[in-house]
DNA sequence: TTGTAGGCGTTATCAA
DNA sequence: TTGATAACGCCTACAA
């Protein structure tokens, strides 16, 4: 039996009107009454149903942030900044992981579970870009895409230039005289934009260099974890020619890349030089540290956000495409130095 | 204009009742009438609105996890599981983070926050229940404690056996040889018991062994995170006499203190072995790999989620207490190997 | 088996 | 400035 507006009412002598009216400090209330309400709410204690008020104006206060898998560091730094970020503007996180389930991920964008529990969703796909191209931007629910740079201005997304940092991490590694540069993160599908991109910028930075591409050396991953890395990188190394180097999608396989290094009898970076995508802190401290490409997660989170918060207020804002920086952090895993 | 029940009822040439009654599964209702609704559904695309009934019933399929700071590699492992186990009994998860912030924990907890947004709270505090005991368990919010172990009864919690777990680390580096076995991860307040509970395992374990507990030995980590194992490391290793072993309160602590070892010139484990808690992915791909005591999370998570729904329906149901199994794992941080 | 009506707790409209 | 009252969309007695 939680107190209702009307308990409150009737306690401080007033209509629940103005019991509304003070909750949400809106309208010219006198003084004298305004204090005898809060009064009755302290005396109360009473609480604001959101449910009902949700009902009523047809907002929850709730984004959904829809990752592949929390657990996946990167996903997890986001979502502490996506969480932070979203309670400054007064919004909750709800977060739902696909799992690499596509028909998951289409029935939360197709808005299957759109049922009004959120006002908006912030969906970061691993993949499916595909399905999303086909789709009616419904104006029901607000959608920014995070980490996909390819649609055609249909949606709002936050991502950095996906080709300039996989040219970067390519670049630094020929820098440092590399020559057999390898590349862990393709996919089959080629909807898959962020790897297409990134296969685009390593193989660019190559010809610049001069450098002619091995298919040998490009290898794929099924997800971006450890053990994917760790996979291909393994293959790598039984080749009769091994790479000098790996240019990792993500972080994670070159943490699982760089395991299999080890395993293998070789060193990092002596032997086999390594940097990834993402600086996920984990990198800070392995040995050794990790190279990688530094996305800006916390403006990444901040605009997302608030371009999600613009879009409820007004569904109708043209889409817009926003580019996050990215800068190169060179550390042990390319730099020869013991 | 979303669509109603109403909607479907008049497409249908039916009552919402009816509707309701398909929608529902529930009643008894002629396979024709049947057949109707179901098409105007489909046709019109219904989805019933979760808030409206949630209004009705009371209930709104949500779960709060509440931890301290989901990008901390072990929280991000349990919402994963926390996330899957709620969504096979039908439950959406809420994650909120409290940021080390414990006037935002209490708000949590005591309900300020508790409007009817969810129907049950999995709450995993780094620290806290100090406040907790002096709480009523309110019966209107179902609660589960995670990995705290140290209460009357009046709350049900799921946690792992600390001082045995603790016990078990420690008497683990003793058993390869250690001597001088230092431990990080102690808390000034008194307050939190899971801290207060490894010291008890890891001081009982040196006891037992014969070896005198060195106050020296003993550090204080401010929070669990990598840096805090790293700082406390550190400061280990400039003392007159250095210890040959560390047990860490948390896998994150134990990164931190292993790059810690790395940069003072020594070696893990041959000059200084390293244990943790936790059993984080993390911990199978560096270099050298990290022995720990590994936590069933998947089972943990399990189990508190069905504690909560079984709570959820019957509130009344007493208070249990779950100590979810634990096993140490040995990997290269303290097996003298190379 | 199906229809009608009332209420969950808010906010918003319309008077006063 | 404030009061009464109608929705918001759903579920569920109570009837039919």
């Amino acid at each position: 039996m939680p107190i209702t507006l009307r308990d409150v009412a009737e306690q401080a002598q007033v209509s629940v009107r103005t019991v509304s009216n003070v909750v949400a400090g809106y309208t010219h209330v006198s003084e004298r009454t305004r204090l005898r309400v809060q009064a009755a709410i302290e005396e109360l204690d009473y609480r604001p149903n959101l449910v009902a008020r949700t009902l009523r104006t047809g907002r929850t206060g709730v984004l959904a942030l829809v990752v592949p898998e929390i657990d996946v560091p990167y996903f997890a730094e986001l979502a502490r900044e996506v969480i932070d970020a979203a309670a400054e503007l007064g919004y909750r996180v709800m977060v739902d992981q696909t799992g690499h389930d596509h028909e998951r991920e289409r029935r939360l964008l197709t808005g299957a579970d759109r049922t009004m529990l959120f006002d908006g969703v912030l969906f970061s796909p691993l993949v499916t870009p595909g399905e999303l191209a086909e789709m009616e931007p419904s104006r029901s629910m607000p959608l920014v895409l995070l980490g996909e740079h390819d649609f055609d201005g249909r949606y709002d997304h936050v991502a950095i230039d996906n080709v300039q940092a996989a040219h970067d991490a390519t670049a630094h590694l020929i820098a440092r005289g590399r020559t057999r540069v390898a590349a862990i993160g393709t996919q089959p599908d080629e909807d898959y934009t962020t790897p297409r991109q990134r296969t685009l910028g390593y193989e660019r930075a190559l010809h610049e260099a001069g450098l002619t591409p091995d298919r040998e050396l490009l290898r794929p991953a099924a997800h971006y974890r450890r053990a994917d890395g760790y996979d291909a990188a393994s293959a790598l190394l039984t080749l009769p020619q091994p790479p000098d180097a790996i240019f990792c999608y993500s972080d994670l396989l070159a943490m699982g890349a760089m395991r299999a290094v080890f395993d293998a009898g070789a060193r990092v970076p002596d032997d086999v030089a390594v940097i990834g995508i993402d600086d996920i802190e984990e990198g800070q401290y392995t040995h050794p540290s990790l190279s990688t490409v530094s996305l800006d997660t916390p403006f990444i989170a901040r605009q997302a956000v608030g371009r999600i918060a613009e879009r409820i207020s007004d569904p109708d804002t043209p889409a817009i495409e926003v580019t996050a920086p990215h800068t190169l952090v060179e550390r042990e895993s390319t730099t020869s130095t013991t």
